[in-house]
DNA sequence: CAGCCTATCTATAAGTG
DNA sequence: TCACTTATAGATAGGCT
């Protein structure tokens, strides 16, 4: 239809294609249009250009033609409709949880004893004696750590009085050897001053409970 | 373009208009076709028969399109898009609300002295202390009530007492009033052996604490 | 580039088997 | 209902302004 045939293939001279596009486009749009008046048909009609221009023709409404196609090609794994089923699933699921959360908040309140007005005699007496094992559990509990955590400490005591009296022992030891050991000038009297503030260390740690203090223990020894 | 012109409208006969659909469809698709080689564009396009099948043609990918179209002519009020996010809004709150009842629940086990496992010393003694605060709530909450009740349940009793006085103080009188009216033989008799069973009754009421029942007490006294 | 022209090509209405 | 034919209306390629 034209001066010439043409080939059915991408026209490359640019001029021409957008020519034509132009031309055919409104074709086919007056096409589309008698078919849908002649044969009472529904007929909707999506073109983008290459350059992203939309151009739409539809006999009804686009989008209401496009929902019936939708529904009408149920190839499930449709995503229109899955997210329409999608989005009503997730909003009766939350109306679900925020009925749970309601129930739980109103359950908390009465348990801190708050908004107990709906309440009757009967359900006040079970809330007070869930209230009392709940209690009675936490209070068993708390017990159970405070003991736990006493015993541990106790234990740590031990270990370190006895940590401590052999390093005191070792100390003790070590004077004895210094002084047995003749060592001249300088260096006596230097390993001599160092053993003095050593003895003035602990003697001032037998006043203060300094082994009670946290690790490392050496260190509060001035032993290394 | 056929043996004759023919008006744009509604084809009335119905083998000419399936005929025409027919032909113009299939004409309608193959220009689509050569529409987008041609000029390298995107082409979409859905058509309802009249007895609603469908027919379609895509250049490319019929739901692709379609979503590209969507996005493209964002006039808002889409629904396709609403729908997306409406989805992706219920599915974020549904999480939200999933991660609260699980706090809600944590709490409430913890009240109820379960699932303690987690909670440390001073935790422990938090707990203590607002469930004894909430016990202290609940039992006074139920004192107040249990002694609403018995005040009302006092008050009824007395207003019972006072009827039952009357009631019998009327039985009394009537008593005393039949047996001064001399009447003949069965009527008489009948009235009497009457009398006799409300006396009866009367009594075995007075040993049968039966004015504490519920309503209607003119019944139980078998009056009415 | 947007219209307009027109020779030519396509689509198709109506008819036939 | 389909397949095929054919005359003709309609669409449009390429050229011109």
């Amino acid at each position: 239809m034209g001066r010439g045939k043409i080939e059915i293939k991408r026209i490359e001279n640019n001029t021409n294609r957008q020519v034509t596009f132009c031309k055919r486009r409104n074709g086919l749009m007056k096409k589309g249009y008698e078919l849908s008046v002649l044969c009472d048909a529904e007929v909707a009609l999506v073109v983008f250009s290459n350059k992203g221009r939309v151009y739409e023709y539809a006999s009804n409404d686009m989008k209401s033609t496009i929902e019936r196609y939708m529904k009408a090609s149920a190839d499930n794994s449709n995503s229109y409709i899955v997210q329409e089923t999608n989005a009503q699933y997730y909003q009766q699921e939350s109306k679900k949880l925020q009925r749970q959360i309601d129930m739980l908040q109103s359950t908390n309140r009465h348990l801190m004893g708050e908004g107990l007005g709906s309440l009757n005699v009967k359900e006040l007496k079970q809330m007070e004696n869930r209230l009392e094992r709940g209690i009675a559990r936490i209070r068993s509990k708390k017990n159970e750590m405070m003991l736990a955590e006493t015993e541990s400490r106790q234990k740590r005591n031990t270990e370190l009085e006895h940590e401590n009296a052999i390093l005191q022992a070792k100390i003790v030891e070590n004077e004895r050897l210094q002084q047995l050991t003749m060592m001249p000038g300088q260096e006596y009297n230097a390993i001599h001053a160092f053993l003095s503030r050593n003895l003035l260390s602990l003697d001032m740690m037998d006043t203060e409970p300094v082994v009670y203090r946290p690790l490392p223990e050496k260190k509060a020894l001035y032993l290394g």
